[in-house]
DNA sequence: GACCTGCTGCGGTCTG
C-alpha cells in the first residue's frame, strides 16, 4: 500500500465533516505499511471504525497498479470484519452500507449473519462479497467449505470488534486458529484488532497476532466517566447482608423519574425479574414505559425491547449483562447498578452503554444491597478514577478447541499432519503445543482415542494415500458443521402461552418442581403453569401478584482481585480515621461496631474472629480475595486442620471471606490460628498446594461438570438436530458416560487431563489461591473472640452455602450424635 | 436487628 493516499483519504473524511483524529492517523499510517496491530478504543462504537478501515481498504485498492483496461476489477473478500455479536454484525453493515455510495459504490458489502437464505449463502458460495461481516462462528463454518482456500485468495485484511470480549475464552481461541489458518494463505495479511480498556494491552494484541510484531495504538478520545453511588436513607438501618436490594425500591424509582432512559443492570436473572414487578407495583402508571431484558426471554421480546430503547419509547429497562453489549442505545442516559458490579471492567462496559455520543459523558449509579457494598462502591470509585482494570488470560491450549478445528480443517480442504501443526502453533494458546499432544489430538479425531477405536462414528478424520488427512463420510461433515462453536448451552424447557406465543425458557428443574396451576413469575407477568409437553412449558396468564421466580444455575462470578484491593485499601483508611467520600461516611457506624467487637481487616493485616454459639465453635477469616478463592481457601484449611485432630466442618463463603464452623463447641482446633505468629504459617504454607486442594475438594465431581462443556466442543457429544433439542437429561447421561469410560479404560486422555485443569485454573483460580497465601503468610493475624458475630461475621452466617466436609471418624461421630441426644432428652 | 444470587455470546439439516 502508499501512503501517498493518506491525504486523499483526509481529504475524503473532511469533504463529509467528519474529524480525523490524530490516532487515526497512525493506524492508518501503520496499516498502509502492511503491519497489524490493535486499536485500544476506549470510547465510540465499532461501526464507526468499520467506515475507517473500509475507506482505507479502498484506498489502497485505487492506489494499486490499474488492471489492463480491458478487464473489469477483481472481485472478491478484501476486508473480513469479525464481531462477536450478530446484532453488532447488523448494526456494522448498516453503517457501511450508509457510507458505501461514497466509499465503494462498485463494492458488496454484506453480513453472513444477517440473510441467511440459502439464496444468500449460494450467492456467497459462488463469490463472497468484498466486506464480509461475521461472527468468529461463521468463519470456521466458512473454513470447514471444501473450497475455503480459494475464497479468501483476495483478502486484505481482518479486523475483530470487541476483542477484549473475546480475548479471554474460547470463543477467542477460535479466532485465533482462524486467523493463523488465514495468515497462512496470505502472509501479506493485516490484521487489526479494537479493543476496550484492558489492564494487559500489550498481551491482548500479541494473542490476536499470534506473538507476531505489531503496534498497540492508543486511541486517544478519553470519555468522562461519571461513578457515584445511591446512599441508603438510612444506612445505620440497612441490612448487613442479602443481595437483592429492594430496601433500594423507592430511591431508585426516584432516579429513574427524575432522569432520561435508564438501563438497571442487575447481576442475575431472578433478580432483574423482581425488580422489574416491584417497581411497577410501585409505579403502576409506568405500565408499557418500563421493560425487562434478560438471556432467557424470547428473542422477539428482546427485540421489541431493545427497539423501544432506541426509539425513546421506554423510560427504563431493567437488564442483565444480555445489555452489556450490542447496538448503541443514544436516548439512555443513565445506568444504575444493583448490588456488586464484581470488577472494574464490567462497570466502565455498563457505564459506557450510557451518554453513547461524542462529547457526552457516561454516567454510572452504585445501588448498594447491603451495607459492605458501600465499602466495595468507595473502592469501585477510586479504581475507576485510577482506571485500574482487569487482565484478561487467554485459555491456555484448550484441546477440545483443537480438537473441534482439526475435522473443520479436514473439512475444509484436507491438511497434513506437520504442516497444520506449525499453523496451530501460530495461535497464541497453541504457542507451547507438545508434539505428544499434538499426535494425540490426531489420534483422537482419527480413532476416537484409545477407549473408542470399535466405533466407526468416531473415526472422523481420516489419512488418505498421500499423507492428506480428510474426514470420509458426509454424515460426520454434516454433524459437524452443527455443532461448530465453543458456547455450550444448557438444554432448557421453552415456555409458551396456551395459544403457542412464546415467553422464553426456564431450566428443566425450576418446571418440575411446580405442580399443575401453581403460579410463577416469569417475563415480568404472573404465569399459571398448565402442563408440560416435548420439552415445552404452556401456561396462562394468571390474576395475582405473586409467584415462584425461576432460579437459573449461572456462573458465578468472583469479585475481581482489583475491586477487592480497592475495598482493602478503603478499609485502611477507615482503620486511620479516614472517612473521605460518602459512601465511607454512610457505613461509618457500621465499622466502627466491627471496631468495637472485633476489628477491621486491611491490606496488612489478615482479621480471624472466633465465636461460640448454640451450632458450635465459629472462625471467621477475611482474606479479600473473592469466593473462588475462599472456596479453596476454606477446604484446603478444614482438610489441614483435620489432618492434625479429626473434626467435621461447615464452610460458607462470600467475595470478603469465609467461615468454618464445628459443631464440637468445645473443640480448641480454633486456637490454632490465635498461637503465636508463626503458628498458622504452616496452615497457609503453599507446598502441596495442588495435592491438598484435590484432596480436599470433590474435584472428580467438579471436573465432570467441567467435562460436559469439553464433550461438547470436541464433538464427542451431539446436541441433537434443530427443533428436537435432546433433554438435559439426555446430554448429561451421554457426557458422563464418557467420562466414566475415559476414567476406566483411557486414563490417558487429555480431554480429562484439561477438565481437571479448568476445574483448578477457572473455578478454584489456583494461581490466585496460591498468592492470597504467600500473603497470608506475610501478614500478621489479629486473633478476636467475640461474644457475637460482627458484621462482617453475620454476612456469612446468612450465606446459604454449606459444604460438608468429614474427616471425622465414624465412630467419634456417633459419639458427638449420642451426646446431642442424651443432651436433648435432658436428666 | 439484621438474611434467603449467580451472566452473556453462535450455529445448523432435511425434501423436492
Amino acid at each position: 500500500m502508499n501512503s501517498r493516499f493518506l491525504p486523499p483519504l483526509e481529504a475524503w473524511f473532511a469533504a463529509r465533516g467528519w474529524q480525523v483524529f490524530p490516532f487515526q492517523r497512525e493506524v492508518w499510517q501503520a496499516a498502509q505499511e502492511g503491519q497489524s496491530g490493535l486499536l485500544h478504543a476506549s470510547t465510540g462504537a465499532g461501526k464507526t471504525y468499520a467506515v475507517w478501515f473500509a475507506a482505507l481498504l479502498r484506498a489502497a485498492a485505487l492506489a494499486a497498479p490499474a488492471a489492463p483496461a480491458a478487464r473489469k476489477p477483481p472481485r472478491g473478500l478484501r476486508l473480513l470484519w469479525l464481531t462477536p455479536m450478530r446484532a453488532l454484525a447488523a448494526d456494522t453493515l448498516r453503517a457501511l452500507q450508509e457510507s458505501s455510495a461514497m466509499l465503494a459504490p462498485d463494492w458488496r458489502i454484506e453480513s453472513r449473519t444477517g440473510d441467511t437464505s440459502s439464496a444468500a449463502r449460494a450467492r456467497q458460495a459462488r463469490q463472497l462479497p468484498e466486506v464480509l461481516i461475521t461472527t468468529p462462528e461463521s468463519l470456521s463454518l466458512m473454513l470447514s467449505q471444501n473450497a475455503a482456500r480459494s475464497q479468501f485468495e483476495r483478502l486484505d485484511m481482518v479486523v475483530v470488534d470487541e476483542w477484549h470480549e473475546l480475548m479471554g475464552n474460547k470463543r477467542g481461541v477460535q479466532v485465533q486458529l482462524a486467523l493463523a489458518r488465514l495468515r497462512r494463505w496470505q502472509p501479506q495479511l493485516v490484521v487489526w484488532g479494537l479493543s476496550a480498556t484492558l489492564g494487559n494491552l500489550e498481551r491482548a494484541r500479541d494473542v490476536l497476532l499470534g506473538g507476531a510484531h505489531g503496534v498497540l495504538v492508543e486511541g486517544a478520545l478519553r470519555k468522562q466517566i461519571l461513578v457515584d453511588t445511591l446512599i441508603p436513607e438510612h444506612p445505620a438501618r440497612f441490612p448487613w447482608a442479602g443481595h437483592l436490594g429492594l430496601q433500594m425500591l423507592e430511591a431508585v424509582a426516584r432516579e429513574i423519574a427524575g432522569h432520561g432512559a435508564t438501563l438497571v443492570f442487575c447481576n442475575t436473572r431472578s433478580q432483574a425479574e423482581l425488580w422489574y414487578q416491584n417497581l411497577l407495583a410501585a409505579r403502576p402508571d409506568w405500565a408499557g414505559l418500563i421493560a425487562l431484558h434478560h438471556g432467557s426471554l424470547d428473542k422477539e421480546v428482546r427485540d421489541w425491547v431493545e427497539l423501544g430503547l432506541k426509539q425513546g419509547r421506554l423510560r427504563a429497562v431493567v437488564c442483565t449483562s444480555s445489555l452489556d453489549l450490542g447496538v448503541d442505545f443514544l436516548p439512555v442516559e443513565r445506568v444504575l447498578q444493583i448490588g456488586s458490579a464484581k470488577g472494574i471492567a464490567r462497570l466502565l462496559q455498563r457505564a459506557g452503554r450510557s451518554g453513547h455520543a461524542p462529547g457526552r459523558s457516561s454516567r454510572l449509579t452504585l445501588v448498594p444491597t447491603h451495607s459492605l457494598e458501600l465499602l466495595e462502591a468507595a473502592g469501585a470509585i477510586q479504581a475507576v478514577k485510577e482506571r485500574d482494570i482487569e487482565a484478561r488470560r487467554a485459555p491456555d491450549k484448550p484441546l477440545d478447541v483443537l480438537v473441534q478445528h482439526l475435522v473443520t480443517v479436514a473439512l475444509g480442504g484436507g491438511f497434513r499432519s506437520e504442516e497444520l501443526l506449525e499453523e496451530v502453533r501460530g495461535a497464541w494458546s497453541y504457542r507451547a503445543l507438545g508434539d505428544e499432544e499434538w499426535q494425540w489430538a490426531l489420534d483422537f479425531v482419527a480413532r476416537g482415542g484409545q477407549s473408542l477405536i470399535a466405533y466407526p462414528e468416531y473415526r472422523r478424520v481420516l489419512p488418505d494415500e498421500e499423507g492428506v488427512y480428510r474426514v470420509p463420510d458426509q454424515a460426520i461433515g454434516r454433524r459437524h458443521r452443527m455443532s461448530i462453536g465453543t458456547i455450550v448451552s444448557d438444554a432448557s424447557i421453552q415456555v409458551k402461552f396456551l395459544r403457542g406465543s412464546r415467553i422464553g425458557s426456564v431450566e428443566e428443574s425450576f418446571i418440575s418442581r411446580l405442580k399443575q396451576g401453581d403460579h410463577f413469575l416469569f417475563g415480568g407477568r404472573i404465569l399459571e403453569f398448565v402442563r408440560v409437553h416435548e420439552m415445552t412449558a404452556y401456561v396462562r396468564r394468571a390474576s395475582g401478584s405473586r409467584g415462584a421466580v425461576p432460579r437459573w444455575q449461572g456462573g458465578k462470578m468472583p469479585l475481581s482481585s482489583e475491586l477487592a484491593h480497592a475495598a482493602l485499601e478503603q478499609l485502611r483508611r477507615a482503620a486511620t480515621g479516614e472517612y473521605a467520600s460518602a459512601e465511607m461516611r454512610a457505613i461509618r457506624p457500621l465499622l466502627e461496631i466491627q471496631q468495637r467487637w472485633s476489628a477491621l481487616p486491611t491490606p496488612g493485616q489478615t482479621l480471624a474472629e472466633s465465636l461460640r454459639s448454640r451450632e458450635g465453635r465459629h472462625v471467621f477469616i477475611y482474606p479479600f480475595a473473592g469466593r473462588s478463592v475462599h472456596i479453596g481457601l476454606a477446604a484446603l484449611l478444614a482438610y489441614r486442620l483435620g489432618q492434625r485432630k479429626p473434626a467435621s466442618f461447615s464452610i460458607a463463603v462470600n467475595d470478603y471471606g469465609f467461615e468454618l464452623l464445628s459443631a464440637d463447641a468445645d473443640s480448641d482446633w480454633a486456637e490454632y490460628f490465635d498461637l503465636p505468629h508463626g503458628a498458622e504459617v504452616a496452615l497457609f504454607s503453599s507446598e502441596h498446594l495442588l495435592e491438598d486442594v484435590l484432596a480436599s475438594l470433590n474435584a472428580a465431581e467438579l471436573s465432570q461438570r467441567r467435562f460436559r462443556e469439553i464433550a461438547r466442543i470436541a464433538g464427542l457429544v451431539f446436541g441433537g438436530y434443530p427443533g428436537q433439542p435432546k433433554s438435559q437429561r439426555q446430554l448429561q447421561a451421554s457426557s458422563s458416560l464418557f467420562f466414566e469410560v475415559f476414567r476406566k479404560h483411557d486414563a490417558g486422555n487429555l480431554l480429562l487431563t484439561q477438565a481437571q485443569r479448568e476445574v483448578l485454573e477457572q473455578e478454584l483460580e489456583l494461581g490466585r489461591l496460591r498468592v492470597t497465601l504467600d500473603e497470608l503468610r506475610q501478614r500478621a493475624v489479629s486473633w478476636h473472640e467475640t461474644a457475637r458475630p460482627t458484621p462482617f461475621g453475620f454476612a456469612l452466617m446468612v450465606e446459604r452455602f454449606r459444604e460438608k466436609l468429614s474427616t471425622e471418624k465414624l465412630s467419634d461421630r456417633i459419639a458427638r450424635m449420642l451426646r446431642e441426644l442424651e443432651k436433648a432428652a435432658g436428666p
